[in-house]
RNA sequence: GUCCCCAUCGUCUAGCCUGGUCCAGGACACCGGCCUUUCACGCCGGCGACACCGGUUCAAAUCCGGUUGGGGACGCCA
């Protein structure tokens, strides 16, 4: 094969979503399979809606994937010379022609035609009149109104279009801005594109486009309709199905591969295989795997793989993406190697950093106040003795590795003659303040002796100060 | 409405091209059990699908046709 060279090209006329990073990731890993050129290009050719900082959020999503772009980005915006220059070769070889329509007008026939059930199509008033270049004069395209358009797509298979469905649309609009269709493939062919990889909303595009190649004389890329993604509903995925800016899944705590993950199994398998490195993604992706069905968004699966990536990730990584997490929640990250420690004893125990920063917050702060139902039920009089067993015993011990706590228990539980649980569950609480958390042994072991024995005494306090406020009631 | 695309468990999917090895495999979710100092993790088990009809064939999830259903596109948006 040719030097592969694949492109995204979004609009910056909003946030980078989940479908469009599903349509990156495509062109990036098929780029990256071939050791071909990923190109990022802005396609900002729609001036009202185009904003700037839309650019910078895409580029901040893409790069926060690991996307990473070999050329560009380019913008559609600086390139307008060159649209016009193609433009202008097609009027020449005949294939364009100029129209002073009211756009107005023919929005009115449009609507009307497909409120009688019509396919609305441009009935080519200005085809033949010959009109030269002139202030409010589009450019439209001569489609020819016989003949099959069509193209063997690397995912679908064969498609085809009679060229008779089609009508002339505007390449270049009268303000001298190109519309999508042209500047799509002036773009291609200058830039060399070998495979376009985009969702199949751009299916009924693509013979249009195919036409301006041909007029063009040129060879068009191969082309990948991949399927869309879809929201529970069914529809196509859009902002009103949730938090689908690929930021806010980082504000969510997921971790950038997870998201990889997720999107690369979603239209594309291989085999059994769920788990995929980036490495082996790139090794393993192609097309002839890419399915046609279009697939269901699952927040619950991208949430499990997550938790996976947590799981079996590196402490000491893992801990470095906790910070900003506890930082929004107020907490000064403390030092790497005991955040370190924390994170250990919840990566199993958590699907997204937020998640665990949540639960980290004992490990650096006063578990106080107590979780109510916890306190209220391990917190008594009647625990009191336990508790205060429990400080003499952690007095006396030197170790503190897991053996040695748990030794420690298990005696604390025997010389009380209860069950481990009824020792356990008031440590926890005084502890951590909550009725779920990390193993004891491990609590102890990172909070060390001298502050789990505050906290143990705290919690003594603590009950001593609710008898007498019962009393004091009564 | 017209055109185009699609159709395997609730969801993501393997298998389909090169029919038999599939009374359909994996994963998420869900349910049950085990493990257990709590919560999780983990482990074991369970539930659960070839949309329908016809054709081709000794044999069809796999090939063909139709029906139904879903989606997408019909902009001087991309």
């Amino acid at each position: 094969m040719a030097q592969v060279r694949t492109r995204f090209s979004p609009s910056p006329t909003g946030a980078l979503h989940l479908g469009g990073a599903h349509t990156a990731l495509f062109n990036w890993l098929f780029a990256r399979h071939y050791k071909g050129v990923f190109i990022l290009r802005i396609e900002d050719t729609d001036v009202e809606r185009s904003q700037e900082h839309f650019v910078e959020e895409i580029k901040e999503s893409l790069l926060w994937l690991g996307l990473d772009w070999d050329e560009g980005p380019y913008f559609q915006s600086e390139r307008l010379q060159l649209y016009q220059e193609y433009t202008h070769k097609l009027v020449q070889v005949g294939a364009a022609y100029y129209c002073d329509c009211d756009p107005e007008d023919l929005e009115e026939r449009r609507q009307r035609a497909l409120a009688r059930g019509d396919k609305p199509r441009y009935e080519g008033r200005c085809r033949e009149r010959g009109l030269g270049p002139g202030p409010q004069r589009a450019v439209r395209f001569k489609t020819p109104q016989t003949g099959i358009t069509g193209w063997q797509d690397q995912i679908k298979g064969p498609i085809e279009f009679e060229n008779h469905e089609l009508d002339d649309l505007v390449l270049m609009r009268a303000d001298g801005i190109p519309t999508y269709n042209l500047a799509v493939v002036v773009d291609d062919i200058t830039m060399g594109v070998s495979h376009i990889i985009r969702g199949d909303d751009h299916i009924s595009n693509t013979p249009r486009q195919l036409l301006v190649y041909q007029a063009l004389e040129a060879k068009p890329p191969l082309l990948g309709h991949m399927p869309l993604m879809l929201g529970k509903d069914r529809t196509k995925l859009s902002k009103r199905h949730g938090a689908l800016p690929v930021l806010a899944y980082r504000a969510r705590g997921i971790l950038p591969h997870s998201l990889n993950n997720y999107l690369a199994r979603l239209g594309w398998s291989h085999g059994d295989q769920e788990i995929f490195s980036r490495e082996e993604l790139i090794q393993y992706f192609s097309l002839d795997h890419v399915g046609k069905a279009p697939g269901i968004h699952d927040d619950e699966k991208l949430l499990w793989l997550n938790s996976h990536y947590l799981k079996t990730g590196d402490d000491h990584e893992l801990a470095r993406q906790l910070v900003p997490f506890l930082a929004s929640l107020g907490i000064d990250s403390p030092d790497p190697e005991y955040l370190a420690g924390v994170v250990a004893t919840l990566k199993t125990r958590s699907k997204t950093l937020v998640e665990m920063a949540d639960a980290a917050r004992f490990y650096v702060q006063d578990p106080r106040p107590y979780e109510p139902e916890g306190a209220k039920k391990f917190l008594t009089p009647d625990t009191g003795p336990i508790l205060q067993d429990a400080v003499r015993a952690l007095e006396n011990q030197a170790d503190l590795s897991e053996a040695a706590l748990t030794g420690m228990l298990k005696d604390l539980a025997a010389q009380a003659g209860v069950k481990l649980v009824a020792v356990a569950q008031p440590l926890r609480v005084a502890l951590t303040g909550r009725t779920a958390s990390p193993s004891l042994t491990d609590v102890m072991a990172l909070l060390g002796k001298d502050e789990s024995l505050s906290r143990l005494s705290q919690a003594l306090d603590y009950i001593n100060q609710s008898r007498h406020e019962v009393l004091s009631n009564t």
